[in-house]
DNA sequence: GCCGTTTTCGGCCCGACTGTTTTCAGTCG
């Protein structure tokens, strides 16, 4: 068994022992290992064989005992059972809103609740609301979460979450009882995939600041609203939260609203090793509880606070508790890519193939956006359904690309178009063109579009096969997911890395909001083997140049640096750099 | 179930809001 499936037992583990009313801290310790799980450098299989498990922090005797009987025999009679004891429908009822493990828990010992369609019928009968605990406006509040999550969903594409945050950070900064305001969460954290939008504001008048924002446009409903806080939904169903706090408990509440969860649980610690107190409003010289300002540790931005903690600041995006911590206490925070870095895209679709501009278009638009190249790469041969190009059709594209560029330098810019191709990976790791062909080719990009089902090792072996064409210089969208939509083919992502690295294969970031594919979590572990990223924005439209921006956001993530990405060089380098895999 | 500059037992991050209570439990972030 892999070590996602592995994990994903664990995290189900812990909120069944949640179900059953297990000691907290114990259900905690299983999702604790899960995320230690995922998080691992290495395979999971090197650590079992080498029985270097228990040495992971979050996994003591009992869980390294359970990891290695998943592992190694695919099963835990442990976990079988403990599932056995529930109905299969009882888990899907945490999804909806208010409903916890404790009320699960009595919906189900006292109703035999097991399932959706169980809970809507005992809320209709009006049996919910008798029973102890509850009452009438919780069995409302179930039966509208239900109707909320049958409507709309409850994870969303970063890039439909910042088009809602946007207009509401501009709204929040121009009125008059706002000092400083931000996003917070998941949003400013850069996660792939959001829940939903936290902005934080602060204000000496919070109760105006609140009635102003639940009434925005674009709010749909209130669910919350206090002296400090609201909760809204905006409109396509996300789910919006403000927090107001004052100017001087604003980089605090800052640093606790972004995160992560795990994150913070070590800054608490952190904190409590020093004998201090850290919350939302403050850093407390005080072991106690308290809000005494006479106590407070001054810090004006989060960069104070974690200084006083004696960490190098920590770019939110880094704040997943996967290593940040080890890195800013040896003063090691590598200083990240920035968007504006990035000189253009390796891999984009024109009207030649499914994209939607032509070449002209397209080289006039990244020109003016200041962009130095844009590689023109459609789709090959197979790709039918995207109108692959055969390759006399993709030869007369290379003609016209070049008398493109012969106006681009008559007119003296230094703009120019690459010439490319994203070829399919067929069955087997062969290309859809020939290697005479690539080779005329300034950029290629290979990827898989098609042979989903095949199981990982002939999947890893395509890739690896690829990489080892000395005409590819880039492996496009490595596992082929969509997120929210389909999960991606089954790969050994480290033994391809491993593949690109013996061979001086590039690894695609793709940076459309859609498939942020490789994940940032495995950039670490390739660029400790010296694998280079380039982020390319996969563009089927001029407008998808935009995502180098969220691509940019996604490799702060995966802690790449400027000098980790292949389009950051200019031109000239970058030319040189191509040239280099096909001369070795 | 994990863990140790409080070290092998007794802790484990912290506060706001809601609803059902009348002082608090559950949920959420």
């Amino acid at each position: 068994m892999d070590r996602d499936k592995v994990a994903e037992i664990l995290v189900e583990i812990g909120i069944l022992l949640e179900l059953k009313g297990e000691n907290p801290f114990k259900t905690r310790a299983y999702s604790n290992a899960a995320r230690a799980l995922e998080t691992l450098d290495e395979p999971l299989q090197t650590l079992i064989a080498e029985n270097r498990l228990g040495q992971i922090r979050g996994i003591g005797d009992a869980l390294q005992k359970k990891i290695c009987e998943l592992v190694t025999s695919g099963r835990l009679p442990y976990y079988e059972e403990l599932k056995a004891s529930f109905p299969a429908g009882l888990m899907a009822l945490l999804q909806v809103p208010g409903l916890g493990p404790k009320k699960v828990k009595v919906l189900y010992e006292k109703l035999g609740v097991a399932s959706m369609e169980q809970l809507e019928q005992v809320c209709r009968e009006g049996k919910v609301a008798l029973l102890a605990g509850f009452g009438e406006k919780t069995q409302n509040n179930i039966l509208e979460g239900i109707k909320f999550r049958s409507t709309t969903a409850t994870r969303h594409y970063l890039f439909r979450a910042l088009a809602l945050a946007d207009p509401i950070l501009d709204s929040l900064r121009a009125h008059p009882d706002v000092i400083r305001c931000s996003t917070a969460g998941s949003v400013r954290r850069c996660k792939e995939v959001i829940g939903d939008i936290d902005f934080l504001v602060s204000s000496q008048k919070p109760a105006e600041v609140i009635d102003f924002f639940t009434r925005l446009p674009g709010v749909t409903s209130v669910n919350a609203q206090g002296d400090t806080k609201a909760s809204v939904i905006l409109e396509g169903g996300i789910q919006a939260d403000l927090r107001v706090v004052s100017d001087k408990e604003f980089p605090f509440a800052l640093a606790y609203f972004t995160g992560s969860k795990e994150h913070n649980i070590v800054m608490r610690q952190r904190a409590i090793q020093r004998g201090l107190r850290l919350n939302e409003y403050g850093l407390f010289r005080s072991s106690e509880e308290t809000r005494d300002p006479q106590l407070l540790v001054p810090c004006a931005t989060e960069d104070d606070i974690f200084r006083e903690l004696g960490l190098a600041p920590i770019p939110p995006e880094l704040r997943e508790e996967i290593g940040e911590f080890a890195a800013a206490e040896r003063d090691e925070i590598p200083r990240l890519l920035e968007w504006t870095d990035l000189r253009g895209s390796l891999h984009n679709h024109s009207n030649w193939s499914d994209g939607r501009n032509t070449l002209a278009e397209i080289a006039t638009y990244m020109q003016e956006l200041g962009c130095s190249y844009w590689a023109i790469t459609d789709h090959s041969k197979s790709s039918f359904q995207a109108n692959g190009l055969q390759p006399e059709r993709l030869r007369s594209q290379l003609e016209e690309i070049r008398r493109l560029n012969q106006r681009l330098e008559d007119e003296g810019t230094d703009f120019r178009l690459l010439t490319g191709s994203e070829v399919d990976i067929l069955n087997e790791g062969k290309l859809d063109f020939e290697n005479d062909l690539l080779a005329e080719l300034e950029v290629v990009v290979a990827s898989i579009h098609h042979g989903f089902s095949q199981n990982e090792s002939e999947m890893t072996k395509r890739l690896i096969r690829a990489a080892e064409n000395p005409c590819v210089h880039i492996l496009g969208h490595m596992t082929g997911r969509l997120l929210l939509e389909r999960e991606g083919y089954k790969v050994d992502q480290p033994a391809v890395i491993d593949a690109c690295a013996a061979t001086g294969t590039w690894i695609e970031l793709n940076a459309s909001p859609l498939r942020f594919d490789m994940d940032w979590r495995l950039w670490a572990y390739a660029k400790s083997k010296g694998v280079k990223c380039v982020i390319n924005c996969d563009a089927h439209r001029v407008e998808h140049a935009g995502f180098l921006r969220l691509g940019a956001g996604i490799a702060r993530k995966a802690w790449l640096t400027k000098a980790d990405v292949i389009n950051t060089l200019p031109l000239p380098a970058l030319r040189q750099e191509l040239q280099r895999k096909r001369s070795r």
